[in-house]
DNA sequence: GTTTCGGCATGACAGTTGTCACGGCGAGCG
DNA sequence: CGCTCGCCGTGACAACTGTCATGCCGAAAC
């Protein structure tokens, strides 16, 4: 029997999930996680051949949880769900030690049939998004700009910034204009949906 | 037995919840949408007892398939599912004629116990957003506002939105100002923001 | 029939934002 | 070492944004 970790925050969607890996006779779900800190307990508790990370997770990310997850059960195979083909959360994702990278997109047929393959050992990625993930390459943002325009994603103004990462008003919009041109946004605005769109925030 | 019809667009999570449905026993799922424009002729088609609908569909909402279901198939009810806890979606799901209303994040038991009550004639709604609902009441934004807030939305300057509606650029600043006021926000990102948080937008 | 309200518009104003030029500091590199 | 690059800052300027006063129009409400 395959041992799985389920780690999804939605209840409703997480419940199917495992409904839907049961009937495949083989699968059992030992541990179900709604949130990203405690998976690590969990797994250390059910010992999971693999777990199924959703990316969005409360507390803390599901890039996180994976990396946690390398760390202390280095056997556990790492398969990570989410909704949207961002492309830089694939980069994030296997460098923070995924072995799979799946879509909810894709059809329910094919999340038996990575697990398997995960186990023998071969690193499974939805295929338009690793290329799409070679296509856009990584995040073109220095981490200063990443976190000014982080901070202005919430609709916070320069002065909020400023104050909230220490800096004077000037430089946050240097930041931000830089941050502007490298993504070819008019607007801090349309530069926080381009980041986000592309998996950069 | 039961007829289901399903409209969701992550294939994943539509097959999971199938699963799910069909282990009830007594649920059988008839059809299954990915697109909101699908889901009439669907349903034309499979005579379903209930369609359960994501909110969130290409192809126009799931509010607009279950106003356009309930002319077609008054016989059939409507269950809207979505993810997040948008109080205002809640008032426009029952004004569209849905007879349900379920949050992603309910227990999985529950679906099966909210589809045998709304064929019962029940109208479900989760109870905590029943409450936030009535809490937050409709949205406070006239049509205008709303629709240059949702163009202000993607990051467009005044001279986009101005554009696209064919007003002028002193009136769309009118309005974002007078949206911007009635939200409670500073800057028109933020008037965004909550107005996505509310269900509003 | 007068009042109220939403929509549309103009013009003016202060404040914010985006850009540019310039300089300084520290780290990595040929 | 000199060079580049990221980071931080200043000052200045044009453009954009948010607000306000004021006005006109049509529809709904009293």
């Amino acid at each position: 029997m395959i041992r799985v970790l389920l780690a999804e925050d939605q209840a409703l969607v997480r419940g199917a999930l495992k409904a839907l890996l049961e009937m495949e006779g083989d699968i059992v779900v030992v541990g179900e996680a709604a949130r990203a800190d405690e998976v690590v307990p969990l797994a250390r508790e059910t010992q999971p051949h693999v777990a199924l990370l959703d990316i969005e997770l409360p507390g803390g990310s599901g890039l996180i949880a994976a990396a946690a997850l390398r760390e202390s059960l280095p056997e556990c195979r790492v398969v990570m769900l989410t909704t949207f083909g961002r492309p830089g959360y694939v980069q994030r994702a296997l460098a923070a030690g995924a072995h799979g990278f799946l879509l909810k997109d894709a059809p329910a047929a094919e999340l038996a049939v990575a697990i398997r393959r995960v186990l023998q050992g071969q690193r499974v990625v939805a295929p338009d998004l690793a290329l799409m993930a070679l296509q856009e390459g990584p995040s073109p943002l220095t981490q200063r700009e990443s976190e000014v325009l982080a901070a202005a994603a919430g609709g916070a103004t320069t002065a909020d910034i400023s104050a909230s990462l220490h800096l004077s008003e000037g430089t946050v919009r240097n930041h931000l204009s830089s941050a502007i041109q490298k993504l070819g946004a008019r607007t801090r605005t349309e530069a926080v949906r381009i980041a986000k769109e592309r998996g950069w925030l």
